[in-house]
This record gives C-alpha cells, sequence and structure tokens, in this order.
DNA sequence: GTACATTTCAAACAAGTGTTTTAATTTAGT
DNA sequence: ACTAAATTAAAACACTTGTTTGAAATGTAC
C-alpha cells in the first residue's frame, strides 16, 4: 500500500499554501485541514511552524544546493574564459531536476523562495548565507571572472537587483502567468520565464558603466 | 504655534513603520503608540487600516503620479527618437521631489512602494491599474517606442522584471545600505541607488532577442 | 497478551489582532 | 456662557494566531 505518512502530508499541503499565499498568511489550520491531519500535528513532528517552515525548503535546497556547487566548481576548474549567460544558465539544469523531488517541484520552489525572501525580510538572506556561503562565493567569482572590468561593488548591487528580479517575478509568478495569458494568449510554464529570465539578467549585470552610476 | 493634527502624527508614525516593518507586520498598537495618540484615534479618523494604509500611500502618488503623467505627455509629444535611458530617467526628478513632500520622502515612499507590492500581492497592483492606468499606458508606450523591434509580450515580462527589481531592491534597502557600508566601505544614498538602477534596467529591458527567449 | 513507546485527538490556553462602544473631554458657533 | 458638534480616552469585544495539555488510540517488542 502507498501510505504517506503525516509529516509528508503536512510537508505537501504546507509547501502548497506558502507557495501561493505566502509563509506569514497561511496558518497552521489551513494546513492540517488541507493535509487532514490534527492541528496538534505540526508542533509534535516540527516543533514550530517556523521549523515547519525550514523542513519545507530543506526538502528542494538539499538537493539543488550540492548539485549547484558541483557545476559552479566544475566551471571554476574549466580554464576557458566563461561568457555571463553560460554562468547564469548553469542553473537551469539544477532548477529543471526539482520537478523529480515533487510534482511541479521547480515552479513550486521558486515561489517560495520569492515568499521567503519577501515575506521574512532578513531571516533567509541570513539562513543562505550561513549553509550555503561557500557556493553562493563561487557563483559571485564566476561572475566577476566573466565581468573583469565591473569593480566587486557594483556586481554586488547588480547580483541583488538580479535576485529582486527573480524573487518577484516568482512570487507573483501566478497573477503574471494570467496576465499573460490573457492581454497576449501566451501560455508560459515556468520554464518560459526562466529562459527569457536568463538573456535579461545578463544584460542588466553586463551592462557598461555610466557617469551617473560612477558619479554616485 | 506648530500644531500636528492628530491625523498627520498618525501618518507620519505610520509611514516609518510601515516602510521598515511592512504592512501586516506593523500593528496599529505600534502606530498609536508612537504617534503618542488613542488606539482608537485610527479607526475614528480613518475608519480602518486598510485605509490608512491607502491614506498613507495617497500622500506620495497624489504628488508624484500627476507629475511623471505631464512628464510622459511632454516626452510623447516631442517627436524625436527618445532612447531608453532618457525614458527611464524620467522618473529621477519626480522621485527625487518627494523628499520636498517629507523628510527622506523619496525612500520613504520607495520602501512603502517596495512593501506595498510584496506583502498585499494582488491588492497594489489592482489599485495601480485602476488609478493610474492612463498614466502607465504612457510609459509603456515609451517603451516600445523605444524598443520597436521587441513585442509587446516581451516588454511586459521585462517591465515586470524589471518592477522586481525596483520593489524587491527598495523593500530591502536597509539591509542592502548596510552590506554595502560594511563591505565596501561605501554609504550610497537612495539616489545613489536610482542612479545604479536606471543602467541595469536599461540594458535588461533593451537586450536583443535570443533563440532560447523565443523558443518558449 | 502484556507492557511500553509512539502517535493521534479534542480541548483549552495565552497572546495578539483590528474594531466597537460608551463616556469624558475639548473645540467651535451663536 | 450655553449648546452642540467633534475629538479623545479607557475598556471591552470578537476573532485569529501558534502552542500546550492530558487522555485516548495505535503500533511494537518480548
Amino acid at each position: 500500500m502507498n501510505k504517506t505518512t503525516t509529516q509528508d502530508k503536512i510537508l505537501d499541503a504546507a509547501e502548497q499554501l506558502f507557495a501561493s499565499s505566502g509563509f506569514a498568511d497561511t496558518s497552521l489550520r489551513q494546513i492540517t485541514s488541507m493535509a487532514q491531519v490534527n492541528l496538534a500535528a505540526v508542533n509534535y513532528h516540527f516543533g514550530s511552524k517556523k521549523e515547519l517552515i525550514q523542513s519545507v525548503l530543506q526538502r528542494y535546497l538539499s538537493v539543488l544546493m550540492p548539485r549547484l556547487d558541483q557545476e559552479f566548481s566544475q566551471l571554476l576548474s574549466s580554464q576557458k574564459q566563461n561568457d555571463l549567460t553560460a554562468v547564469l544558465s548553469v542553473f537551469i539544469k539544477p532548477l529543471l531536476e526539482l520537478n523529480k523531488v515533487q510534482h511541479h517541484g521547480t515552479r513550486m520552489f521558486l515561489q517560495l523562495l520569492g515568499r521567503g525572501y519577501t515575506d521574512v525580510q532578513g531571516h533567509l538572506r541570513w539562513f543562505f548565507n550561513h549553509h550555503y556561503g561557500r557556493t553562493l562565493d563561487k557563483f559571485v567569482l564566476l561572475v566577476q571572472q566573466a565581468c573583469p572590468d565591473l569593480p566587486a561593488s557594483e556586481i554586488f548591487w547588480r547580483l541583488h537587483f538580479s535576485l529582486g528580479t527573480v524573487v518577484f517575478t516568482m512570487a507573483s509568478n501566478q497573477a503574471l502567468q494570467e496576465i499573460a495569458a490573457a492581454d497576449f494568449n501566451e501560455n508560459v510554464e515556468i520554464e518560459g520565464v526562466i529562459h527569457r529570465l536568463i538573456p535579461y539578467l545578463a544584460a542588466g549585470i553586463a551592462s557598461p558603466l555610466t557617469l551617473s552610476s560612477q558619479a554616485h
């Protein structure tokens, strides 16, 4: 028989509700009601709502981040000059493979990421730097190699501009998909959005220094 | 004597707390406590928390949006070909003039905008289209004129990518400033961030169509 | 099958929220 | 100065939140 444990039923319901309504606006009662388990089960199995949120994210991060780290290392060790588009494209495959973790896993994870950054402002940024700082450093190094003319501080700002693009786009994903479908008769999956994002981000990050941006 | 009314005391306290903690995470008790007025004053003067939020935003929007509309119209009527950077730069002056509305008005408003889009997802987008749709249309038209090779749907996506950049950057403004100060010894005001944003956004929006972005 | 540990369940708890109520106070008009 | 309207004040209300409790149920090992 295909028995899904109480923990998994909670995780599945939680990630769906978290992705579409955000962490703060999702109550434990909504989650346990959708998962068809008792309210107290969350605190029994996960300790607290905060730890439940972390568990939901970890289910994806524990798959994604080592995968990314490996790709980054590989690209760093290859001696050829990597252009920015190639560096950014490294994300595509590992992200799409999250669909194996869970049905609609890629979209789910990216929406969760968006929610995580917009809902609980400082927390997720700290969590990332703390747990995956080494991996992030490799990525920043790759970007710096691809953009040798940009000072580190400029790259810092532009990478955070890019983070904003990704996070906001993913958090608003549902609304944007609906508008695009209504106004342009086009139905893009999350994969389509990713492929639209890469050239946009690459052009923004690699944009030449201007007088006005240097003056401040 | 310089008497500030109860309404103004509430608005001043509210916008500060909203900007730094978000709308959902700011309680009326925090606001009335900081404003040194009675809790019931909010509902008496503004009706509800929701209407208070709108009032806080309107104080800036009623100044900014007509100003932007005027600039857009002027640029549309001038027959010369406008490049994208010029179109985006139109925002600079009207935004910086918000400092006249209030001390640190520009930073405050942009942070509020960021909070508004990330906190109450769908709501602010609807509000904008409903109240300032005409003005936004003029802006989109200007962008389309500056990027005649891009299909409308592509411009739609890229403008929302850009909205994400702005909104996220402004919502995270405080954290980013702190990191930049610590890691790069650089202290940029909000004006510096704006001047850093423009070339990044212009490059992203105007980036050439690629095979991978068209395929999906 | 008895004993023990694990898990489920309904109920209550404590704390926080926005809003309403009703009375006291201040302000303004005549 | 008196009256009526506008404002302030303290308290309570109704509701939701995450969490805890203690008893019932279930599963597991010997």
